[in-house]
DNA sequence: CCTTGACACTTAGGCAACCTAGGTATAGCC
DNA sequence: GGCTATACCTAGGTTGCCTAAGTGTCAAGG
């Protein structure tokens, strides 16, 4: 899995992996490691900048936890669920564009 | 289809395309934009540099045809029709390991 | 006790890829 | 002659992921 490759869709997995359940940055990490087979080992350089970015434009919400380490639990919004929505339809649309050519 | 998203598939559609018949530049971008119903229309400044990169590499071979206009006809070389096998396969990484997560 | 490694977060700067925007030039049509 | 489509080129900008370096906590082993 290449850096290039995954650009313009790491938001949408963020977004997915949160529509479960509510996790802290580095679960985040780990959640996304385990569910895609390893395949997805993302440096901590590259999700907590992607989460600060989707807090911003108000997809997630966090608040710190303080149960002995700090952590900061991040959690969708409603807007977060809607664009996880509207991502999920923008990659089938991805997907079957980028095969029509491929195949 | 965001700019994003296509990142590090061009290569891949540019192979695949002169998979079928040798074409020049100009030519690719109206494949590109045929074969994917509209959905890809890339602009020159971002298909000629990737074929130009693609040569550089060993990928694509080309040579100037005079039908009328200049036009420089691009077509693959052994290594680039390895490398489309190569780029196929790890499009099926890609998507199975993206969909894992979405899903 | 103290070192090591996993956990947990942060951010400045780098790099690669795609696009914007500007340029040149030929061919065909009205 | 002017307009549009064809055909090519490239400097520079933007964006997004990664590298690398930093801070600090906690648990385990020597």
């Amino acid at each position: 899995m290449t850096a290039d490759e995954l650009k313009g869709h790491l938001d949408a997995l963020i977004l997915a992996t949160l529509s479960h359940q509510s996790l802290h940055g580095y679960a985040v990490i780990e959640a996304l490691k385990s569910r895609s087979g390893g395949k997805l080992a993302l440096p901590e350089g590259t999700v907590y900048p992607a989460l600060h970015r989707l807090e911003r434009s108000g997809l997630l919400a966090s608040e710190w936890a303080h149960d002995g380490r700090r952590r900061r639990v991040y959690s969708l919004t409603t807007r977060g669920q809607r664009e996880l929505g509207l991502s999920r339809a923008r990659w089938r649309e991805f997907t079957t564009t980028i095969e029509a050519v491929l195949a």
